[in-house]
DNA sequence: TCTAGATTAAAATTCTTTTTCATATGAATG
DNA sequence: CATTCATATGAAAAAGAATTTTAATCTAGA
Protein backbone atom coordinates (compact mmCIF):
# COMPACT_ATOMS: atom_id res chain seq x y z
CA UNK A 1 0.00 0.00 0.00
CA UNK A 2 1.42 3.32 -1.00
CA UNK A 3 1.54 6.53 0.92
CA UNK A 4 -1.56 8.01 -0.67
CA UNK A 5 -3.62 4.98 0.10
CA UNK A 6 -2.40 5.05 3.64
CA UNK A 7 -3.44 8.66 4.12
CA UNK A 8 -6.81 7.97 2.58
CA UNK A 9 -7.41 4.83 4.65
CA UNK A 10 -6.53 6.65 7.83
CA UNK A 11 -8.98 9.38 7.02
CA UNK A 12 -11.66 6.93 5.96
CA UNK A 13 -11.30 4.98 9.14
CA UNK A 14 -11.13 7.98 11.41
CA UNK A 15 -14.50 9.07 10.05
CA UNK A 16 -16.09 5.62 10.15
CA UNK A 17 -16.38 5.53 6.37
CA UNK A 18 -15.83 2.56 4.11
CA UNK A 19 -12.97 1.76 1.82
CA UNK A 20 -14.99 0.66 -1.19
CA UNK A 21 -13.74 -0.56 -4.55
CA UNK A 22 -15.01 2.62 -6.15
CA UNK A 23 -13.04 4.82 -3.80
CA UNK A 24 -10.00 2.69 -4.31
CA UNK A 25 -10.33 2.89 -8.07
CA UNK A 26 -10.70 6.65 -8.01
CA UNK A 27 -7.80 7.07 -5.63
CA UNK A 28 -5.55 4.97 -7.80
CA UNK A 29 -6.59 6.62 -10.98
CA UNK A 30 -6.06 10.06 -9.60
CA UNK A 31 -2.56 9.29 -8.45
CA UNK A 32 -1.52 7.07 -11.29
CA UNK A 33 -1.29 9.61 -13.99
CA UNK A 34 -2.88 12.97 -13.70
CA UNK A 35 -1.13 16.20 -13.06
CA UNK A 36 -4.14 18.44 -13.17
CA UNK A 37 -7.59 17.26 -13.98
CA UNK A 38 -11.29 18.00 -13.77
CA UNK A 39 -14.05 15.81 -12.41
CA UNK A 40 -15.54 15.15 -15.81
CA UNK A 41 -12.17 14.38 -17.28
CA UNK A 42 -11.46 11.85 -14.58
CA UNK A 43 -14.78 10.16 -15.22
CA UNK A 44 -14.13 9.81 -18.93
CA UNK A 45 -10.60 8.70 -18.36
CA UNK A 46 -11.69 6.00 -15.96
CA UNK A 47 -14.28 4.76 -18.40
CA UNK A 48 -11.63 4.36 -21.04
CA UNK A 49 -9.88 2.10 -18.61
CA UNK A 50 -13.04 0.18 -17.87
CA UNK A 51 -13.43 1.61 -14.42
CA UNK A 52 -17.02 2.66 -14.43
CA UNK A 53 -18.06 4.76 -11.46
CA UNK A 54 -20.93 7.17 -11.35
CA UNK A 55 -20.51 10.89 -11.58
CA UNK A 56 -21.97 11.24 -8.11
CA UNK A 57 -19.32 8.99 -6.68
CA UNK A 58 -16.57 10.87 -8.46
CA UNK A 59 -17.70 14.11 -6.94
CA UNK A 60 -18.22 12.59 -3.53
CA UNK A 61 -14.82 10.97 -3.55
CA UNK A 62 -12.99 14.02 -4.82
CA UNK A 63 -14.46 15.93 -1.91
CA UNK A 64 -13.03 13.31 0.44
CA UNK A 65 -9.63 13.47 -1.20
CA UNK A 66 -9.58 17.20 -0.72
CA UNK A 67 -10.67 16.88 2.88
CA UNK A 68 -7.98 14.40 3.74
CA UNK A 69 -5.37 16.61 2.17
CA UNK A 70 -4.39 14.51 -0.82
CA UNK A 71 -5.83 16.87 -3.39
CA UNK A 72 -6.17 20.57 -3.73
CA UNK A 73 -8.72 22.50 -5.70
CA UNK A 74 -7.39 25.03 -8.18
CA UNK A 75 -9.34 27.34 -10.46
CA UNK A 76 -7.62 28.41 -13.65
CA UNK A 77 -9.78 31.27 -14.84
CA UNK A 78 -12.34 28.79 -15.99
CA UNK A 79 -15.44 28.37 -13.97
CA UNK A 80 -15.11 24.82 -12.81
CA UNK A 81 -12.73 23.20 -10.39
CA UNK A 82 -9.44 21.62 -11.33
CA UNK A 83 -7.59 19.38 -8.94
CA UNK A 84 -3.96 18.78 -8.33
CA UNK A 85 -1.95 16.45 -6.12
CA UNK A 86 -0.75 17.71 -2.79
CA UNK A 87 1.25 14.76 -1.57
CA UNK A 88 4.83 14.72 -2.81
CA UNK A 89 4.21 17.99 -4.51
CA UNK A 90 5.86 21.06 -3.14
CA UNK A 91 4.16 24.36 -3.60
CA UNK A 92 4.43 25.65 -7.12
CA UNK A 93 3.03 28.08 -9.63
CA UNK A 94 1.51 27.61 -13.06
CA UNK A 95 2.12 28.57 -16.64
CA UNK A 96 -1.14 28.05 -18.50
CA UNK A 97 -1.19 27.86 -22.28
CA UNK A 98 -4.24 29.76 -23.47
CA UNK A 99 -4.27 27.87 -26.72
CA UNK A 100 -3.87 24.19 -25.89
CA UNK A 101 -4.50 24.31 -22.16
CA UNK A 102 -1.16 22.79 -21.27
CA UNK A 103 -0.03 23.51 -17.74
CA UNK A 104 3.61 23.83 -16.80
CA UNK A 105 4.58 24.01 -13.16
CA UNK A 106 7.42 25.96 -11.71
CA UNK A 107 8.50 27.09 -8.29
CA UNK A 108 10.92 29.51 -6.81
CA UNK A 109 11.53 30.58 -3.26
CA UNK A 110 11.62 34.22 -4.28
CA UNK A 111 7.86 34.17 -4.58
CA UNK A 112 7.52 33.25 -0.92
CA UNK A 113 9.91 35.95 0.14
CA UNK A 114 8.13 38.46 -2.00
CA UNK A 115 4.80 37.47 -0.54
CA UNK A 116 6.06 38.15 2.96
CA UNK A 117 7.19 41.62 2.03
CA UNK A 118 3.95 42.51 0.35
CA UNK A 119 1.95 41.26 3.30
CA UNK A 120 4.00 43.24 5.76
CA UNK A 121 3.48 46.39 3.75
CA UNK A 122 -0.25 45.82 3.55
CA UNK A 123 -0.81 44.42 7.04
CA UNK A 124 -2.16 41.28 5.50
CA UNK A 125 -1.99 37.75 6.88
CA UNK A 126 -1.36 35.39 3.96
CA UNK A 127 -2.83 31.93 3.88
CA UNK A 128 -1.92 31.02 0.36
CA UNK A 129 -1.15 32.54 -2.97
CA UNK A 130 -1.36 31.90 -6.64
CA UNK A 131 0.96 33.09 -9.33
CA UNK A 132 -0.18 32.17 -12.75
CA UNK A 133 1.17 33.21 -16.10
CA UNK A 134 -1.12 32.94 -19.11
CA UNK A 135 0.37 32.78 -22.58
CA UNK A 136 1.58 30.37 -25.22
CA UNK A 137 3.64 27.26 -24.73
CA UNK A 138 6.58 26.60 -27.02
CA UNK A 139 4.59 24.44 -29.39
CA UNK A 140 1.62 26.78 -29.72
CA UNK A 141 3.83 29.81 -30.09
CA UNK A 142 5.49 28.23 -33.14
CA UNK A 143 2.23 27.83 -35.02
CA UNK B 1 -17.07 63.87 -22.24
CA UNK B 2 -14.38 61.97 -20.42
CA UNK B 3 -11.81 59.60 -21.79
CA UNK B 4 -13.82 56.48 -21.05
CA UNK B 5 -16.86 57.80 -22.80
CA UNK B 6 -14.74 58.71 -25.76
CA UNK B 7 -13.30 55.24 -26.07
CA UNK B 8 -16.73 53.70 -25.76
CA UNK B 9 -18.31 56.05 -28.27
CA UNK B 10 -15.56 55.35 -30.78
CA UNK B 11 -16.12 51.66 -30.42
CA UNK B 12 -19.89 52.00 -30.58
CA UNK B 13 -19.69 54.05 -33.74
CA UNK B 14 -17.10 51.91 -35.42
CA UNK B 15 -19.48 48.98 -35.05
CA UNK B 16 -22.58 50.88 -36.10
CA UNK B 17 -24.12 50.47 -32.66
CA UNK B 18 -26.15 53.00 -30.71
CA UNK B 19 -25.21 55.06 -27.73
CA UNK B 20 -28.33 54.52 -25.67
CA UNK B 21 -29.17 56.00 -22.27
CA UNK B 22 -28.83 52.54 -20.75
CA UNK B 23 -25.34 52.09 -22.10
CA UNK B 24 -24.42 55.53 -20.95
CA UNK B 25 -25.77 54.88 -17.48
CA UNK B 26 -23.88 51.62 -17.18
CA UNK B 27 -20.69 53.17 -18.46
CA UNK B 28 -20.90 56.02 -15.98
CA UNK B 29 -21.79 53.81 -13.10
CA UNK B 30 -18.95 51.45 -13.80
CA UNK B 31 -16.39 54.21 -13.86
CA UNK B 32 -17.83 56.39 -11.16
CA UNK B 33 -17.07 54.27 -8.21
CA UNK B 34 -16.25 50.64 -8.52
CA UNK B 35 -12.88 49.07 -8.15
CA UNK B 36 -13.91 45.49 -8.71
CA UNK B 37 -17.45 44.39 -9.20
CA UNK B 38 -19.70 41.65 -10.49
CA UNK B 39 -22.58 41.91 -12.94
CA UNK B 40 -25.20 41.30 -10.28
CA UNK B 41 -23.59 43.75 -7.93
CA UNK B 42 -23.63 46.45 -10.57
CA UNK B 43 -27.30 45.83 -11.22
CA UNK B 44 -28.22 46.18 -7.57
CA UNK B 45 -26.03 49.18 -7.14
CA UNK B 46 -27.59 50.93 -10.08
CA UNK B 47 -31.05 50.24 -8.76
CA UNK B 48 -30.15 51.88 -5.49
CA UNK B 49 -29.36 54.95 -7.55
CA UNK B 50 -32.59 54.70 -9.47
CA UNK B 51 -30.92 53.58 -12.64
CA UNK B 52 -33.03 50.63 -13.59
CA UNK B 53 -31.60 48.56 -16.43
CA UNK B 54 -32.32 44.94 -17.12
CA UNK B 55 -29.94 42.16 -16.31
CA UNK B 56 -29.69 41.30 -19.98
CA UNK B 57 -28.55 44.79 -20.82
CA UNK B 58 -25.99 44.75 -18.04
CA UNK B 59 -24.45 41.59 -19.41
CA UNK B 60 -24.58 42.80 -22.97
CA UNK B 61 -23.00 46.10 -22.10
CA UNK B 62 -20.29 44.60 -19.95
CA UNK B 63 -19.34 42.44 -22.89
CA UNK B 64 -19.02 45.58 -25.00
CA UNK B 65 -16.91 47.30 -22.39
CA UNK B 66 -14.56 44.36 -22.32
CA UNK B 67 -14.38 44.28 -26.10
CA UNK B 68 -13.51 47.94 -26.38
CA UNK B 69 -10.79 47.53 -23.80
CA UNK B 70 -12.26 49.54 -20.96
CA UNK B 71 -12.83 46.60 -18.66
CA UNK B 72 -11.05 43.39 -17.96
CA UNK B 73 -12.49 40.17 -16.65
CA UNK B 74 -10.90 38.72 -13.55
CA UNK B 75 -11.76 35.52 -11.72
CA UNK B 76 -10.99 35.38 -8.01
CA UNK B 77 -11.38 31.71 -7.26
CA UNK B 78 -15.10 32.10 -7.37
CA UNK B 79 -16.94 30.88 -10.39
CA UNK B 80 -18.34 34.03 -11.78
CA UNK B 81 -16.65 36.95 -13.47
CA UNK B 82 -15.42 40.03 -11.71
CA UNK B 83 -14.53 43.13 -13.68
CA UNK B 84 -11.95 45.79 -13.18
CA UNK B 85 -11.04 49.00 -14.93
CA UNK B 86 -8.33 48.96 -17.52
CA UNK B 87 -8.11 52.61 -18.45
CA UNK B 88 -5.87 54.64 -16.15
CA UNK B 89 -5.09 51.56 -14.20
CA UNK B 90 -1.60 50.19 -14.41
CA UNK B 91 -1.15 46.50 -14.06
CA UNK B 92 -1.41 45.31 -10.50
CA UNK B 93 -1.87 42.27 -8.32
CA UNK B 94 -4.45 41.41 -5.68
CA UNK B 95 -4.63 40.59 -2.01
CA UNK B 96 -7.98 38.93 -1.40
CA UNK B 97 -9.41 38.65 2.10
CA UNK B 98 -11.00 35.24 2.41
CA UNK B 99 -13.20 36.42 5.23
CA UNK B 100 -14.73 39.72 4.16
CA UNK B 101 -13.89 39.63 0.46
CA UNK B 102 -11.97 42.89 0.56
CA UNK B 103 -9.53 43.33 -2.30
CA UNK B 104 -6.31 45.27 -1.92
CA UNK B 105 -4.30 46.08 -5.00
CA UNK B 106 -0.55 46.33 -5.18
CA UNK B 107 2.03 46.38 -7.86
CA UNK B 108 5.75 45.97 -8.14
CA UNK B 109 8.00 45.83 -11.12
CA UNK B 110 9.83 42.84 -9.68
CA UNK B 111 6.89 40.67 -10.67
CA UNK B 112 7.31 41.63 -14.31
CA UNK B 113 11.00 40.94 -14.20
CA UNK B 114 10.40 37.66 -12.52
CA UNK B 115 7.84 36.70 -15.12
CA UNK B 116 10.33 37.27 -17.89
CA UNK B 117 12.86 35.01 -16.28
CA UNK B 118 10.40 32.24 -15.72
CA UNK B 119 9.17 32.44 -19.28
CA UNK B 120 12.66 32.30 -20.68
CA UNK B 121 13.43 29.22 -18.65
CA UNK B 122 10.26 27.53 -19.78
CA UNK B 123 10.19 28.73 -23.36
CA UNK B 124 6.86 30.31 -22.73
CA UNK B 125 5.42 33.43 -24.34
CA UNK B 126 3.55 35.35 -21.64
CA UNK B 127 0.44 37.29 -22.45
CA UNK B 128 -0.59 38.17 -18.93
CA UNK B 129 -0.24 36.99 -15.40
CA UNK B 130 -2.00 36.99 -12.11
CA UNK B 131 -0.46 37.08 -8.70
CA UNK B 132 -2.99 36.78 -5.98
CA UNK B 133 -2.50 36.34 -2.26
CA UNK B 134 -5.36 34.93 -0.25
CA UNK B 135 -5.52 35.55 3.47
CA UNK B 136 -6.89 37.92 6.07
CA UNK B 137 -6.99 41.68 5.93
CA UNK B 138 -5.96 43.66 8.99
CA UNK B 139 -9.49 44.01 10.30
CA UNK B 140 -10.45 40.37 9.85
CA UNK B 141 -7.19 39.16 11.33
CA UNK B 142 -7.90 41.08 14.54
CA UNK B 143 -11.21 39.36 15.16
C1' DT C 1 -40.08 59.49 -40.46
C1' DC C 2 -38.00 55.12 -40.65
C1' DT C 3 -35.66 51.14 -39.25
C1' DA C 4 -31.76 48.57 -37.62
C1' DG C 5 -30.59 47.90 -33.55
C1' DA C 6 -31.77 48.11 -28.40
C1' DT C 7 -34.52 47.33 -24.26
C1' DT C 8 -37.13 44.57 -20.98
C1' DA C 9 -38.89 40.74 -18.15
C1' DA C 10 -39.18 36.31 -18.23
C1' DA C 11 -37.97 32.05 -19.79
C1' DA C 12 -34.45 29.20 -21.34
C1' DT C 13 -29.90 27.55 -21.50
C1' DT C 14 -25.67 25.82 -20.05
C1' DC C 15 -22.77 23.59 -17.29
C1' DT C 16 -21.14 21.98 -12.94
C1' DT C 17 -22.31 20.00 -8.80
C1' DT C 18 -25.54 17.95 -5.40
C1' DT C 19 -29.48 15.38 -3.96
C1' DT C 20 -32.79 11.71 -4.13
C1' DC C 21 -33.98 7.23 -3.34
C1' DA C 22 -34.04 2.46 -4.16
C1' DT C 23 -30.72 -0.90 -3.87
C1' DA C 24 -26.28 -2.77 -2.54
C1' DT C 25 -22.35 -3.62 0.45
C1' DG C 26 -18.32 -3.20 3.92
C1' DA C 27 -17.25 -4.46 8.17
C1' DA C 28 -18.50 -5.04 12.97
C1' DT C 29 -20.75 -8.35 15.68
C1' DG C 30 -22.96 -12.59 17.22
C1' DC D 1 -20.67 -17.68 8.41
C1' DA D 2 -24.83 -15.04 8.85
C1' DT D 3 -26.83 -10.97 10.44
C1' DT D 4 -27.22 -6.28 10.91
C1' DC D 5 -27.06 -1.63 9.73
C1' DA D 6 -24.75 2.49 8.84
C1' DT D 7 -22.88 3.96 4.95
C1' DA D 8 -22.14 3.80 -0.17
C1' DT D 9 -23.52 3.43 -4.93
C1' DG D 10 -25.77 4.54 -9.44
C1' DA D 11 -28.98 6.70 -12.44
C1' DA D 12 -31.69 10.20 -12.87
C1' DA D 13 -33.54 14.24 -11.34
C1' DA D 14 -32.81 18.56 -9.21
C1' DA D 15 -30.47 22.28 -7.81
C1' DG D 16 -27.56 26.28 -8.37
C1' DA D 17 -25.75 29.89 -10.48
C1' DA D 18 -24.25 32.67 -14.13
C1' DT D 19 -25.29 34.05 -18.45
C1' DT D 20 -28.00 34.15 -22.83
C1' DT D 21 -32.06 34.05 -25.62
C1' DT D 22 -36.81 35.13 -26.74
C1' DA D 23 -40.34 37.95 -28.31
C1' DA D 24 -42.81 42.00 -27.85
C1' DT D 25 -42.02 46.68 -27.75
C1' DC D 26 -39.32 50.80 -28.12
C1' DT D 27 -35.98 54.33 -29.77
C1' DA D 28 -31.54 56.62 -31.35
C1' DG D 29 -29.97 58.64 -34.98
C1' DA D 30 -29.57 58.87 -40.07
Amino acid sequence: MNENEKVFMDYIQSKGLKFTPERKAILNHVFESHGHFEAEELLIDMRKNNKRVSKATIYRTLALLVKCGLLREVIFGEKHAHYEHVYGHEHHEHLVCIKCGKIIEFSDERIEKYQNEICLENKFKAESHRFQIMGYCEKCEEE
